[in-house]
DNA sequence: TTGAAAGCGCTAACAA
DNA sequence: TTGTTAGCGCTTTCAA
């Protein structure tokens, strides 16, 4: 039986091969692979005639088969602790957005709910040889992960806060903390409480340490004390936010008049749980966050803004213009944020 | 120069091959091969002695090669029209999690934002050759795609609608509208206004309709009497809800008591907007939505409840299943949903 | 239990 | 401009 009998007997299961479009058009599979590839050394008559028939069979190429030859799969993987939080889902688009246009596929490598799955992650047939560069989403990374990352040498970029060796893009995390809590110092507040995001899971880096201490030197820059019975710690998300709101207000004694929030997420958490317990915000209480989540408009959360589709997308042209050639493509850069006043701050009352 | 020299030279770049295990494991590659996949006929002290070089030299099998070799990538595609929407978000990590506990990646195909782009998806080397199974969330596929799919006989499942001749997942669309109707009805509310989905994008297709169809019978059956200047069209953001909000709020006439959202982001947006112009929920305003998003609690939003994690989980694992040599298993399933009474809904004052 | 060898479908020199 | 050919790294009979 000849090669193309016995292929021609599986057409039906799998698809149609690149001989098969050869034989078809009575050239080669060379020709054929440079035609439906647009490169040159085709002439118009041949590349229009393959292109025809490679629709007519419905051909399209094995990235496998390709992938193999090339060493290129024309797929990045994008790595990230999460994908239903804000964030990352908003990260996930921008990145989609530059890998679409530029006929890339994205492979997402979750570590949600996982825990330990991580390692497995790391040491499996997963991210290695698959993809021909890594975007990491808000995650710290072992040294040995940027060991091996390194060692493979494929283009690397993490978005949304700073990994040693690695490049990275976000905002100036310091600056935009510090932004938030001089708006808050601004308008007369005095009496500020602080929801950090935890930094006890080993995804959230120094982002968090950073916010707070953007915090805590702001506030005895401006003479005022931070109180440790006001330091609430969350983990981003909206429940974690009622939680802590609660906390702070069934404690014992005086009560902030502002609460800086490290993500708009615990920051809206906490505004719907004041309003259920009848804290007006932002008369009794004013409440900042960052980020400017989808709800933050509509709920009034005062916020600064960021953007992480468009550092995403940033990232990711980095990547895919490293991938091209351009070497130096990717490096790190800071990304814009700015103060948003809405109505959840305003003077304290009692000042 | 021999070809094990030759790569060699390369290890450095590329990663340790199969040749380079057996090579130092003094095995041929037929053995490594299947001691790293654990396939039977390996003796124990080779299996082990070759594993403990694979896991010295960072040995991880190319993707691309064993997928050429065996016609399966161990990767399954995810074809939704957006990321951050609630519901596909949710959906990915339902998805992620099955896929990640049996060790296949994940390809995303996100058509969001890309308008025609989706045409391109489809012709292109994307969808095809790199995925052994297919997840659409909530899409209409057109009948071309369908058949392009079934001819490449990759099983296929959708989750959250229906698609013809495919296999779906989801929440009986109809009664679970009509459970929120009834529940508006129930507590005394005749004048019922309708924010239905937008089915103007071929993205949601049935959904909507059935949605719609369901608040018309129920009002019907109820002897009550849908107006057509209390029909609101959105796209299912919050956004779209605080237009329609207003759309409604400014038009003369009577205002309705009560407003069913075909789903939770849009809801809040209603009830937001209501806020901010002075409108109480539920006093003023009952709102009830579909869904059950991650704010709704915290809003109070009373709402229809479904779980679009574990629908896509289940897919999954049928796609699975079904890969697994389980034929049969890809089936039509539909998921649960329940109404949870909370506090945007309560009986009308002007009844 | 192990190995030899023939592909999987495509790409990339190198020839023609 | 086009074709020949040798792999890319792995899997999988078939022998040994």
């Amino acid at each position: 039986m000849t090669r193309t009998s016995d292929r021609a007997q599986r057409s039906g299961h799998h698809g149609v091969s690149i001989d098969d479009v050869a034989a078809a058009a009575g050239v080669s599979t060379a020709t054929v692979s440079r035609a439906v590839r647009g490169l040159p050394r085709v002439s118009p008559a041949t590349r229009e005639k393959i292109l025809g028939i490679a629709a007519d069979l419905g051909y399209v190429a094995s990235s496998s088969a390709s992938g193999l030859a090339t060493g290129r799969t024309r797929t990045i993987g994008v790595l990230a602790p999460f994908v239903s939080r804000w964030f990352f889902s908003q990260s996930l688009e921008g990145a989609d957005r530059e890998l679409h246009a530029r006929q890339y596929g994205l492979s997402l490598f979750n570590l949600g709910g996982h825990g330990s799955n991580r390692e497995r992650l790391f040491n499996k047939t997963m991210v290695y040889k698959q993809i021909d560069a890594l975007l990491v989403l808000c995650m710290a990374l072992s040294h040995e992960e940027i060991e091996h990352l390194h060692k493979l040498d494929i283009p690397l970029v993490v978005v949304g806060g700073h990994v040693e060796e690695c490049a990275y893009i976000g905002i100036d995390d310091y600056a935009a903390a510090a932004d938030a809590v001089r708006h808050l110092i601004d308008i007369g507040h005095r009496d500020i409480a602080l929801l950090h995001g935890d930094d006890a899971t080993d995804l959230n880096f120094d982002v968090p340490r950073i916010r707070i201490r953007a915090y805590q030197e702001m506030m005895t820059a401006a003479g005022l004390d931070p109180r440790p019975e006001w330091d609430e710690a969350g983990d981003f998300t909206l429940a974690s936010g009622q939680r802590a709101f609660r906390r702070l207000w069934t404690k014992p004694g005086p009560k902030p008049t502002a609460i800086f929030c490290a993500a708009d997420e615990m920051a809206m958490g906490v505004i719907f749980e004041a309003k259920r317990a009848g804290v007006r915000v932002p008369e009794d209480l004013s409440v900042i966050g960052i980020d400017d989540h989808e709800f933050s408009a509509a709920v009034g959360l005062t916020t600064v803004a960021q953007r992480p589709d468009e550092q995403a997308e940033l990232a990711t042209r980095m990547l895919l213009d490293e991938l091209g050639g351009a070497a130096g493509s990717v490096r790190s850069v800071v990304a814009p944020h700015r103060l948003i006043v809405r109505t959840s701050t305003a003077p304290p009352r009692r000042a």
